[in-house]
Parts: structure tokens; sequence; C-alpha cells
RNA sequence: GCGCCAGUAGCUCAGUAGGAUAGAGCAACGGAUUUCUAAUCCGUAGGUCAGGGGUUCGAAUCCCUUCUGGCGUGCCA
């Protein structure tokens, strides 16, 4: 916002002043105080250009700068550093702005609009979900609330992969557990076969529902039952674990039915209609060397059953038939080569590639006590995304999630996220909410409002913590941008906890509420309601809440 | 072998499209509460940004190279 402000005026100077420039200089907030409020390298990036030294032109620049009234100090420093101050009222004025734009201030069309496609979770039917689809929830999920934010239309979509092999595994498992319950002994039990005690459960609930009917089935139709009683089950609670973490989805697109609409057909005679598909050995191949992959790929496999690529094929086609601007496929780490493989296809049909994107998150070690936890799926060993909301609550396991880039592998302490204390993060940002809802509170009380508050006031605000603070609230339109842009909602809860931080600060040097100096205190009333507005959007932008008492 | 991701304080991580003296939190040590919530604050200590080269006014950031770790490289999904 300020930001802004400051580049367009150093644009208009320049023209002013007659230099040549490009666009590519950038306003900086130091980290060092003594080095301003802004700081830009313009004269450094442009002094060559115009034949000057940078030192001296940064001084044409400051003194022209200077003469407008919003400016508190132009300074030239370094090798040619402009270092500038904004007047009080500047950010004033923008204190009023937060205050007027309540839950909206941040908010912008940046995106103009456009149609984002965020695929994520996406996991197996076959089980219950576990800790690596709670991050991409939470990852996903906030990257969608900050998209629609800043202006973008965004939609949220899991793909089922209810077809396929895994799937028949699936009911295979399930078929070993019915017989189990209807009394026949399994002496061993399939190492493909999915061992977790859910399947057992599962089996338990068809017995239930079904009785010994399904027994009398022939195996084909028996299998089929158990497939489809296993998924809608599946799906079901894959369904209500998303909920109870805040997650929900504008579409389930469902393979299955990719596959019963002839979508796969259609996908391989695009393929072959681009020339890219041959037989060999009994199998039709994609010739995806050609579009940069490294070997060629089998998409009907020689006993006439697709590869799990075509499917994946035709669901991209019908991102695109769709008509987004991005897609974002948020993948796990394994899925590298696969990607590959799909970028050829999307090559191959002329599809702009550039649309596509995809977001690799890194895998989790849980630890907890200090150790790792082990995890195995074949052993039914695992910790699920419900473990995890029962155990560290939503709030907590969301910020963990959402506080690491997407890149970074994650250590996850269990025990720290539990832990109400100064060691969370999470806390430290709810906490600073909820002091100042207490103050306010108190303010009530005592009869000192806001409504009788005259803004005039505000120069009062003249500390220099009130004035950080106020250009830290200032840069939360740009931080959602550029989270948005980058799709990396972390930047949003670092901001988050520097904000938080200030008003800690803030909050032990300066006593807010005093009923001797009733404008001081309405003044910073009204900057800790600033405070709580921007703190309170910004929560719930990583679907965290922001309680009002702790 | 090849490809992708990573390597920053004892630990977990930031570092904003190369910017000035590399920052937080935790852990360690020392302080602050007759007070609007101490789930807080103040201070001390802690670094060869994995190593080496290059690009330039300037590199944790870009390029090259070596090392280390994770993952991938199926007619499995």
């Amino acid at each position: 916002m300020l930001k802004a402000k400051i580049l367009k005026d150093l644009k208009k100077c320049m023209s002013k002043l007659d230099f040549k420039f490009e666009d590519s200089f950038s306003i900086e907030v130091p980290n060092i105080a003594e080095h301003g409020d802004f700081s830009s390298n313009i004269a450094l990036l442009n002094a060559k250009k115009n034949k000057m030294k940078p030192r001296d032109m940064a001084k044409k620049i400051a003194d022209y700068l200077i003469l407008k009234r919003d400016y508190k100090s132009v300074d030239v420093a370094g090798p040619g550093f402009i270092n500038i101050k904004l007047a009080n009222k500047v950010y004033h004025k923008g204190l009023i702005q937060i205050i007027t734009k309540k839950h909206k201030f941040g908010s912008s069309k940046y995106g103009k609009k456009r149609k984002i496609l965020l695929e994520f979770v996406s996991a197996n039917p076959t089980g219950p979900l576990n800790i690596v689809s709670a991050r991409a929830a939470a990852y996903g999920d906030s990257l969608y609330r900050i998209m629609n934010f800043v202006g973008f239309q965004a939609f949220r979509e899991f793909y089922i992969n209810d077809a396929g092999n895994q799937v028949d595994i699936l009911a295979e498992s399930i078929e070993i557990r019915y017989r189990e319950i209807l009394g026949d002994k399994i002496e061993e039990f399939p190492t493909e076969a999915y061992h977790g005690e859910y399947i057992k459960e599962l089996a338990a609930r068809l017995y239930t529902s079904e009785g010994k009917n399904l027994f009398y089935l022939a195996e084909k139709d028996r299998l089929e039952r158990m497939k489809n009683f296993a998924l809608e089950d599946i799906h079901q609670s894959q369904l209500e674990s998303l909920e109870r973490f805040g997650v929900t989805f504008e579409n389930w697109m469902s393979e299955k039915k990719l596959r019963q609409e002839g979508i796969l057909e259609e996908a391989l005679s695009y393929l072959a209609e681009a020339n890219c598909t041959y037989e060999s050995d009994d199998a039709v191949w994609f010739s995806s060397t050609k579009f940069g992959d490294e070997k060629d790929r089998v998409l009907i496999k020689s006993d006439g059953h697709p590869t799990y690529l075509v499917p994946d094929i035709a669901y991209h086609i019908t991102k695109y038939q769709r008509g987004f601007s991005i897609m974002i496929d948020v993948f796990g780490p394994d899925h590298h080569a696969h990607v590959a493989k799909l970028r050829a296809a999307m090559m191959a049909l002329d599809y702009d590639l550039e649309k596509l994107k995809v977001v690799y998150l890194q895998h989790i070690t849980l630890y907890s006590h200090g150790d790792k936890i082990k995890m195995s799926k074949r052993a039914g060993k695992i910790i699920t995304m419900d473990d995890l909301i029962d155990e560290v609550g939503k709030d907590a396991a969301r910020f963990f999630f959402i506080n690491r880039k997407p890149t970074a592998h994650l250590d996850f302490d269990m025990e720290l996220a539990k832990k109400k204390s100064n060691e969370n993060p999470v806390y430290y940002c709810q906490y600073a909410h909820a002091r100042i809802c207490s103050i306010l509170k108190k303010a009530r009380k005592q009869k000192i409002i806001l409504k009788t508050f005259d803004v005039k006031n505000l120069k009062k605000l003249n500390k220099e913590e009130e004035l950080a603070i106020i250009k830290k609230l200032l840069e939360l339109p740009s931080i959602l941008i550029s989270a948005a842009d980058s799709f990396e909602p972390h930047r949003l809860s670092g901001y988050v906890q520097e904000l938080a931080g200030l008003f800690h600060k803030y909050y032990s040097k300066y006593k807010i509420i005093n009923e001797n100096t009733i404008e001081l205190s309405q003044s910073r009333l009204y900057l800790i309601t600033a405070i709580k507005n921007v703190i309170s959007i910004s929560l719930s932008l990583m679907g965290i809440s922001a309680p009002n008492r702790m």
C-alpha cells in the first residue's frame, strides 16, 4: 500500500528530473530501522544509464522527493540507497482505512477474477487420511482462501482414484475380513492387501448391513458390492475428517465416472490423432520421448487395461477444457516422474503448459518425545488426520503445516504442537488477539468507546512503536498478493507472528487505557482494534480461529 | 548413472523476484508481575549461510563444481 505510493512518487520524480530509468528497481523495508521506513535502489540501478554516479543521482532524487508533504525525510546512504521516512499522517490515513474496510482489509482485485483450479489431497480412497494429506489439506485450503481474497476465482477439487487395481485390492482385503467374520480361518493374509484395523471395521459394518447375503453372490458381483460399499464408506469418513479440519471441496472428481463417461477413450483418441501412440509387445505406447521424457510410456497394458497414466491424462484434459487460467496440482514428492509424463502428454495435445503448475509438498517426519514415529501403511500403523486433530487440535495442526514453505521437509513434534505455552507459535498469535479483546472489553466497561472518537486525534499516535505497527498492518495486502503469486501461504503465517510480536512488545511498554488521557486512550484503542482486525483476517485465511478469550 | 527437492545458530525454521551489520522461536543463562490476561516482555550467549570457484558496485540468494540427506527413475497407483 505504502510501497505503491512511494513507487508512484519515485517514477513521477524520475520523469520530472528527466532521468532514464527501468521499472526493475525495488522498494524495500530495510532490516535496520536507522535506514528508514523504506529504501530504494533506484539510483544504484539507473546511474550508469544516465552517466552519473549513483550517490549524485540519489541526492537529486532525494532533494526533489522531500519537497512533497508526505515525506518526513529522504536521505542518501551507502553506495546510493535512498532511505525514506514517511510523515505520520500518511500512516494515520492508512490506519483509518484498515478500520473502515473491516474484515475486507487486505482484499483486492489483483486476481482479476481469473479462474484457478486447486487440486489437493486427492488421497486414494483405500483408507483414512494420513498426516501428509493433512498437510496438503491445510496448504491447499489456505492458498484457496488467500487467492480468493485477492481477487481470483479459485476452486478446490479432490480427485478420487476410485477405479483400477488398488481398489480391487481393497475389495479383496474386505472380502478376507468378511469371510473371517463368517468363521473362515485365514492362514495367510496377502502382503499386498490392506492391513489396517479399519478394514476389519469396514467388514464388520458391511456384515451388519448385509449379513451373510453377500456370501451367496457370484465372486465378481460380491467383490463389486464390497468395493462400492467400501468406497462410499471411506469417502464419507474422508469427507468428515476434512470437514473437522475446516476443509471442503467445491468438486469431488471421480475416476470411475471419468471412465464411465468414456473420457479415457477420448483421451487416447486425441493422443492417437496427434500421432503420439504406437503398438508394441501387445501394448499401446505413448511416444513421450518426443516431448522430453526419458523413455516412452505404456498407456494400455498387454492385458488390455489402461495404466494409471491414462485416467490422469483424461482428467487433466477435463481441467483444460473447463477453462481455468491456472491449474495447480499439489502433489507429494514422489510424483516427479509422474508429472513429467503428464506434462509430456499435455504438450503432445498442444495444451499450454504454463497454465499447469505443480507444487510438491515434501514429507513429514513425526516426532513424539524426541523419537521418530515410524509409519507403515502396509502394516496398518499410521497416524491419521483424525488422530492428529484429536491430539493437537485443528488450529495448531493447520498452523504448523502452513508455517513451513511447501518445498521444505517438515519435522512435526506432536508434543510441541500440543503445548499451550510460549513454545508454541500458534498461541502466540491467538493470544495477541485475545489480549486485545480483553482490553477492548475493559474499555467498554470504563465507557471509553470509539463511537465518540474523532480521527483527528490520531496524531497522538506518534511513538516509534505505534508507527511501526501501522506500517506492519499496512503490509497485509502486499503480503497476501505475494503469497498468492508464489503459492506460499507461509508468508502469511510468518507475517502474523511478526505482527503479534510487535503488539506484545507494545502492550508491555505502553498502557492502552488511561482515564486521564481519554483522547490518547481512544487513539490507542483505535490502533489495537486495527491490529485485532488484521490478526483475525490473517488467521481466518489460514483456517485458524481467533479466540476472544484464552 | 540420470532427474527433482533440500543443506542457514545446539534444535525447528524465516530470509520478501541480489541490497547495507544474516533474523525469529525453542533450548541455555540472567532479569521484569500491588498493572489493560506472564500463553507476555527485557537482556546475555550462540553463525566459515555444507565446501570450492565464478558473475558485480554488492551473493545465503544467480551460474559452475564437489560433498551430504530425502524422493523418484514399473505393462503399481
